[in-house]
RNA sequence: GUGGGCGUAGCUCAGUCGGUUAGAGCGCCGGUUUGUGGCACCGGAGGUCGGGGGUUCGAGACCCCUCGCCCACCCCA
C-alpha cells in the first residue's frame, strides 16, 4: 500500500468551507451591486503576468513580496499582488477602444509572499473599483460615496473613512524644504497613531536624517485636532507658500463637502492628515476605512488618487482614483467581532423524504418551489423524520416540508419553521407562497 | 525577512518533579422514540500528543531541527 499524502495547504493559503464561503459570496455580491449601481463595469485580467509589467510601480516592498518564477517557456512571470497595477496595464491596452472616463470594478485573488497574521494572508480577495481618465473632484467624491454605501449595506457596524490628500503633505514638505526625504518622512508619519508622536519624530531623524526641529515641524500636522472644518482652517498656514499644498487643502475641502452633499454621514468621514499610505503611486486624495470596534486589524478598504498610474505602459496620461475592499480582512474582523451569522447551506427549504413511492411527486414539488424563487434541497434518503429534521436544523435550513402518505392523499403539506418550531398545514398549491411569507417575516 | 509566544480528540482545553492502558467539556454517530429536531438519559466512534531526530531504564513533558498558528517589527487588504 502506498503512503498517504498528507492533506495540507500552504502557509497563508486557506480553504473555505460552505459556512465561510456563503458569507464571502454575500459580501462580494453586495460589493458588486453597489459598484454597478454607480456605473462601474466588470472586468477581469489574468492572475499571472509578465514580471516586468508588475514590477516597479508599487515600490521595493511589493517587489520583494511577489510570487515570481519562470514558466514552461522560460518567461519571467509573477502572480499579481494587487488589482490596480494589472488595471493600469489593461487600461494602457484597451482604453483607446473603451473611451474615457472609464469606470471598472474587479473582483479577484491577489498574492503576497509576506508573513501571515490575523487578517493577513498570502492569498486574499480584493474587490477593486476605479475611475480613470478624469481628474474631476466628482470622481473622488463618488469613490467616497461608494465606500460609504458599501459599508452601510454590509451592516458592519460603525466605521470610519479616514481621508487625507498627499498634496497637503507634499506642500508642507515643500515649505520645509524636505521634499527629497518625503518617502521616509511620510512612512514615519503614517505610523502616528500606532507608535505616537515621540517615536515618529525619532524615526524621522533616524530614517530621513532630518533635524529634531524639522521633525517637529512635520509633526505640527499631528497636533491639529478638532472637526474636519477646524483642521481645514488650520491647514493653509502649514503649507504656506506651496501652490501644491494650497490646492490639496482646497481639493480636500471640496471633496469632503461633496461627499456629505452626496449623502454620506459626516460622522463617518474623518480628515486625518497622518494618512499617507505606502504605495508610492498615490498623488492626491488617500483614504483608509476601519471598523470602529476593531481598528487594530487595519484598513478594510483603502485607496486614493494617482495621476500617472499607466505611465509605465503608455504615453497617454491616465489619471484615476479608486479603492480596494479587502474581503478576507473584513471577514476576519467581523468574525472576531462575532457579527456573522453562520449558515452552512444556501437552501432555505428542505423537503423530507419518506420512501421511493412518491419520488416523482416530491421532485415535482421541489421544482415548483424553485420556480417560485426558493432554494430547495430534497433529502436523498428515507431516514427517520426526527433525523431529517435534526439534519435540517444543524445544516441551517430554515423551513422543512413534510409530505407523507396522508398529505399526498389530501394534496397538502406540513410546513415547519425550524427556528420557532411552529408547524402549519397548507395546500401544496399554496406551499410556495406560504414559504415566502414565512421567510419574509423573519 | 527579524524577534517573541504557542502546537494534546472535529472544537476549547487539563495532563503535577519525566513514570505504566493519555483525560474532560462541547460536537459527532447510535439507542431510549421505525411521522416530528434543539432537552434528558444510556452507549459508541474518534488521538502518529504537529512532524523528525536526540537525551533517558522510561518523553505529551527536557534538548535540537522542521512545519504550522498567534503577536510585534516591516508593510499592507
Amino acid at each position: 500500500m502506498s503512503k498517504l499524502i498528507q492533506p495540507r495547504t500552504l502557509k497563508g493559503f486557506r480553504d473555505h468551507p460552505p459556512a465561510s464561503m456563503i458569507l464571502r459570496e454575500r459580501l462580494i455580491d453586495t460589493a458588486r451591486e453597489v459598484y454597478r449601481s454607480f456605473g462601474f463595469a466588470p472586468i477581469d485580467t489574468p492572475a499571472l503576468e509578465y514580471t516586468e509589467v508588475l514590477l516597479g510601480k508599487g515600490g521595493d516592498e511589493t517587489d520583494k513580496q511577489m510570487y515570481r518564477f519562470s514558466d514552461h517557456g522560460g518567461r519571467d512571470v509573477a502572480l499579481r499582488f494587487d488589482l490596480t497595477i494589472p488595471f493600469a496595464r489593461f487600461a494602457a491596452q484597451h482604453v483607446p477602444a473603451l473611451g474615457t472616463p472609464f469606470k471598472r470594478y474587479h473582483v479577484g485573488s491577489v498574492w503576497r509572499g509576506e508573513n501571515t497574521q490575523r487578517g493577513r494572508y498570502r492569498e486574499f480577495v480584493q474587490c477593486d473599483f476605479d475611475t480613470i481618465g478624469t481628474e474631476s473632484p466628482l470622481a473622488d467624491v463618488e469613490t467616497l460615496l461608494v465606500i460609504h454605501e458599501l459599508f452601510q449595506r454590509l451592516e458592519v457596524g460603525p466605521f470610519t473613512i479616514r481621508v487625507n490628500d498627499r498634496k497637503i503633505l507634499t506642500g508642507l514638505l515643500q515649505r520645509l524644504d524636505l521634499v527629497d526625504q518625503s518617502v521616509p518622512l511620510l512612512r514615519a508619519l503614517d505610523k502616528l497613531d500606532k507608535i505616537g508622536p515621540d517615536k515618529v519624530a525619532a524615526e524621522m531623524q533616524a530614517e530621513a536624517g532630518v533635524s529634531a526641529a524639522a521633525a517637529d515641524e512635520v509633526l505640527a500636522l499631528a497636533r491639529l485636532e478638532g472637526s474636519n472644518q477646524a483642521i481645514l482652517e488650520a491647514l493653509p498656514a502649514l503649507v504656506e507658500g506651496s501652490e501644491l499644498g494650497a490646492q490639496g487643502v482646497e481639493r480636500l475641502r471640496a471633496v469632503l463637502e461633496g461627499a456629505v452633499a452626496g449623502g454620506a454621514q459626516p460622522s463617518r468621514l474623518k480628515l486625518d492628515v497622518a494618512i499617507a499610505r505606502g504605495l508610492d503611486y498615490y498623488t492626491g486624495i488617500v483614504f483608509e476605512t476601519t471598523l470602529d470596534d476593531l481598528p487594530a486589524i487595519g484598513s478594510c478598504c483603502s485607496g486614493g488618487r494617482y495621476d500617472d498610474l499607466a505611465s509605465l505602459y503608455t504615453k497617454e496620461r491616465l489619471p484615476g482614483v479608486g479603492a480596494s475592499l479587502g474581503v478576507d480582512r473584513l471577514l476576519a474582523a467581523l468574525e472576531e467581532l462575532g457579527r456573522l451569522e453562520q449558515r452552512s447551506t444556501p437552501a432555505e427549504v428542505l423537503l423530507v423524504r419518506f420512501g421511493e413511492e412518491h419520488d416523482g411527486e416530491l421532485l415535482g414539488l421541489a421544482a415548483r418551489l424553485r420556480s417560485a424563487g426558493l432554494a430547495v434541497e430534497v433529502y436523498p434518503e428515507a431516514r427517520k423524520l426526527g433525523a431529517q429534521l435534526k439534519f435540517a436544523d444543524r445544516r441551517g435550513h430554515r423551513l422543512a416540508v413534510v409530505v407523507g402518505d396522508a398529505e399526498w392523499a389530501s394534496g397538502t403539506a406540513q410546513l415547519k419553521d425550524l427556528a420557532s418550531k411552529e408547524s402549519l398545514e397548507v395546500d401544496q398549491a399554496e406551499l410556495a407562497a406560504a414559504c415566502r411569507a414565512r421567510l419574509g417575516s423573519v
